[in-house]
DNA sequence: TTGACGGGTAGGGAAAACCCTACCTATCGT
DNA sequence: ACGATAGGTAGGGTTTTCCCTACCCGTCAA
């Protein structure tokens, strides 16, 4: 199985808001941090913050670990690949979409699951 | 370009909700369908489905044409392949994922914007 | 032309999202 | 032991989401 459909809809969910997004590029970019210094990067109050890191680690994007009184917050990506795995399908429908082609196929359904 | 902020922040938003990946992948394998085709597939009003096709297509996910008094819905898949683009950057995060060369990674913060 | 059908819009209610200010716990330094 | 620091939780207000019923307009068939 690749992905049941409630931790599905808690990865999308989690991707919708724009700070989230950018909790995740901060921590692409610059590796893991203390929660204080994503917090610096935003226009918002760090217990803001912490309920968005909250959703994060609920739809299994980030991880935490304890160093003394720090939490180190870490990209966790595995979730991500199957939001790949999820745009497969789609992929020829951007794809081949020269001289008509595209269209073509829109009109022929397709019987994949 | 590849995406402006608000357009990115509409697709993933749309793409937040289960009735509308739904539609999504109705539109995928059975080609462009009128409104009610699609709303016989989910316990829901017509109405309702209604504004989640208005949502789609203000994300450009999906297009409407009008033949006769039916207006026939399309998978428009052009957004997708920015969210395609957005993942890439995370790639490397969930593959190389054997001996610790992820946890290596994760560690050595890159500079790419 | 008069229904009937396809489908969008209006208005409203319940729930969820998102932000805030307090407050609480745990760890560190003195 | 005590204050300061890191960060999570509680409670509340405002906005957004998501569903509903009622209603409207355009097209087709009789």
């Amino acid at each position: 199985m690749v992905t049941t459909g409630a931790d599905e809809d808690r990865v999308f969910a989690a991707l919708a808001n724009g700070t989230r997004r950018e909790v995740l590029r901060l921590l692409r970019e610059r590796g893991p941090q203390p929660v204080q210094a994503l917090a610096d990067h935003f226009a918002m109050r760090r217990p803001s913050l912490s309920e968005h890191l909250k959703v994060l680690r609920e739809a299994g994007l980030v991880s935490e670990t304890r160093s003394g009184r720090q939490r180190i917050y870490q990209l966790e990506a595995a979730p991500l690949a199957e939001v790949q795995e999820w745009l497969h399908p789609y992929e020829r429908f951007w794809r081949d979409r020269l001289k008509g082609l595209g269209e073509l196929l829109d009109r022929i359904p397709d019987d994949e699951t």
